[in-house]
RNA sequence: GCCGCGUUCGUCUAGGGGUCCAGGACGCCGCCCUUUCACGGCGGUAGCACGGGUUCAAAUCCCGUACGCGGUACCA
């Protein structure tokens, strides 16, 4: 109607400019209705064969985020069809994982909805008998090939010019299959229990077609496409067949899954098409690249310095509202010049077409400017809970809150990782062990002397006066009497003190340490430097 | 090989025919602040893969090429 008035309005002057009007207002009309007529659900669904990686972490955030988005249900499904790949814990894993970063899951094996069980182990009847009923109806087929049969087959006509033989439309014919084998001798050998597969009836040429919400309209020619294996000769379904039987049981209405799995789009759509089921939306997310290209593997993750699991931010106490920070952000973005926001605001911002189509590099250093942004954000209270399991973890008896307190607010916007509080302030926890090597460049011949001239003097004031104020103006005393620079004297005693060459404020730092304890270190250490 | 999908500063991205000699962020460099190292503030560096079209006008639309990535299993 709005385009109507447009038209009437502008058309005398301009007439592209209406077409324009009406095609965007049109394309956000459609949209908008088509979620809001049902109810978004939609499902990370990992194989449990090892720990939650980064990529299928930031899969889950993008499911997670389109469903808060929507105020949809976001499902957890555990896809362990391959008995030989299985882990034991991985699940746990998981579900652990996704909870540090933020997502509540609404259903999964731990937290059963209506359309359970939601591990595919135990869901095998359904797909066995899903899989029957498309060799009923004339989409699937037995097959009763050996591995060695369909090598042999391979190799054949690989020798016969065939770059890429397959098990296809054209192959299928002379091999051993119900298509092929007379139907009694189908029977007996199904009947005496023979090993077999059951593999989908991929039409000759046909071109599978579908809009994906993050590339547009893609299109495939089925006559590149194997005659997919649906049920393994171990009774188990493949991916492909659990995947859409699944989806279509747990009413999903949006895929949203890595790249990887683009071209095996059209088979699904092949079988939705096979069963008479309407497919859910898809949307193919990029993939996350190595610094060194290709996809971010674990061995290449290594080798660059880039933790792999979830796991391993969690155990490097990394902060879990930085990472999902990054990983938002990580091939997708809100459109204007913002970074920063928190998990409920992605959920907020979030949309599909905003999801970039390119793979992005995993960048590390920004991981750790958004690490350090958080940090900044949180509280000295918040941070004391996680500093406390720190210290402890570290084996340093420190239980005083408010000197722990103290400890946070001098290294506050200096560190970039909570685990820095204790690597970087562990003078704080106990005298210096050793000397930093990079500090004691900065030793010279006559430090030993500004230090034993800066210790005498401060020995002289009483402990309640000594505080940061005091100990910085008796430093500028023995400055200006050996009439050197303030380095000079500064540095020597930061290095005996603290046993680094640098960090927080010097006599805020050995106000906190106390008077005994300054001193004592100062005696200890020059004992050892000259 | 074949099929598919991509390609804007080193990296993540904004932009989707004129408002772009392309904006932001990370990084890097410089300056300021400063007792060190940081933080912070200010500034700088650097990019539309290439070639053809279409158009008065192209980073933006079309076609090629190159390059990258993914897939091509009884793995997911």
């Amino acid at each position: 109607m709005n385009v109507e008035l447009a038209k009437t309005q502008f058309n005398i002057q301009n007439s592209t400019f209406i077409i324009v009007i009406f095609r965007i207002r049109k394309k956000q009309a459609t949209k908008k209705l088509d979620i809001k007529l049902m109810s978004v659900r939609v499902r990370f669904a990992p194989s449990p064969t090892g720990f939650l990686h980064i990529g299928g972490l930031r899969t889950a955030l993008y499911n997670y985020l389109f469903s808060r988005h929507h105020g949809g249900t976001f499902v957890l499904r555990i896809e362990d069809t391959d008995q030989a790949r299985y882990v034991e814990g991985a699940e746990h894993d998981i579900i652990t994982s996704l909870e540090w970063a933020g997502m509540t899951i609404d259903e999964g094996p731990h937290k059963p909805g209506k359309v359970g069980p939601y591990r595919q182990s135990e869901r095998k009847e359904l797909y066995a008998k899903y899989a029957k009923q498309l060799v009923e109806s004339g989409n699937a087929y037995y097959a009763f090939d050996t591995t060695q049969e369909i090598e042999e087959m391979r190799e054949r006509l690989k020798a016969s010019g065939n770059p890429s033989p397959s098990y296809d439309s054209i192959t299928r014919q002379s091999m051993k299959n119900s298509l092929t084998l007379p139907q009694d001798e189908v029977e007996s050998r199904l009947k005496n229990g023979e090993e077999h597969v059951i593999r989908l009836k991929v039409p000759r040429r046909e071109t599978v077609k579908f809009e994906d919400l993050v590339r547009g309209v893609v299109s495939f020619e089925t006559a590149g496409l194997d005659d997919q294996v649906l049920m393994k000769s171990d009774g188990m379904p493949t991916y492909h067949l659990a995947n859409v039987v699944d989806d279509h049981a747990m009413e999903i209405t949006h895929v949203i899954r890595g790249e990887e799995w683009l071209s095996s789009a059209p088979k699904h759509m092949l079988l939705y098409k096979a069963f008479g089921w309407e497919a859910p939306k898809m949307a193919h997310l990029p993939l996350i690249m190595s610094p060194s290209g290709g996809k971010l593997s674990k061995r290449k993750a290594e080798t660059e310095g880039i933790p792999i699991n979830t796991k391993d931010y969690i155990t490097g106490n990394y902060e879990p509202e930085a990472l999902i920070n990054f990983l938002a952000y990580l091939g997708w973005s809100p459109g204007d010049d913002s970074e920063i926001h928190n998990m409920n605001e992605l959920c907020e911002l979030f949309t599909l077409d905003r999801v970039s189509k390119g793979g992005a590099v995993f960048n590390h250093k920004k991981l750790m400017w958004y690490n350090e942004h958080y940090i900044r954000q949180t509280s000295i209270d918040d941070l004391l809970l996680k500093i406390n399991v720190l210290v402890k973890a570290a084996g340093y008896d420190v239980t005083d809150e408010e000197y722990l307190k103290k400890v946070i607010e001098l290294l506050h916007d200096r560190v970039s990782k909570v685990d820095e509080f204790i690597s970087m302030g562990a003078f704080f926890f106990e005298a210096p062990k050793e000397y930093d090597e990079n500090a004691l460049k900065k030793w010279k011949d006559d430090s030993a002397g500004f230090v034993k001239a800066y210790q005498s003097k401060i020995a002289l004031i009483p402990e309640s006066e000594f505080v940061a104020t005091n100990l910085k103006t008796l430093l500028e005393e023995t400055v200006s009497e050996n009439e050197v620079g303030f380095g000079k004297v500064m540095m020597p005693v930061r290095i005996v003190t603290t046993g680094q060459g640098f960090g927080p404020d010097l006599f805020a730092s050995l106000e906190l340490l106390g008077k005994d304890e300054v001193l004592n270190r100062i005696d200890q250490a020059l004992q050892h430097l000259n």
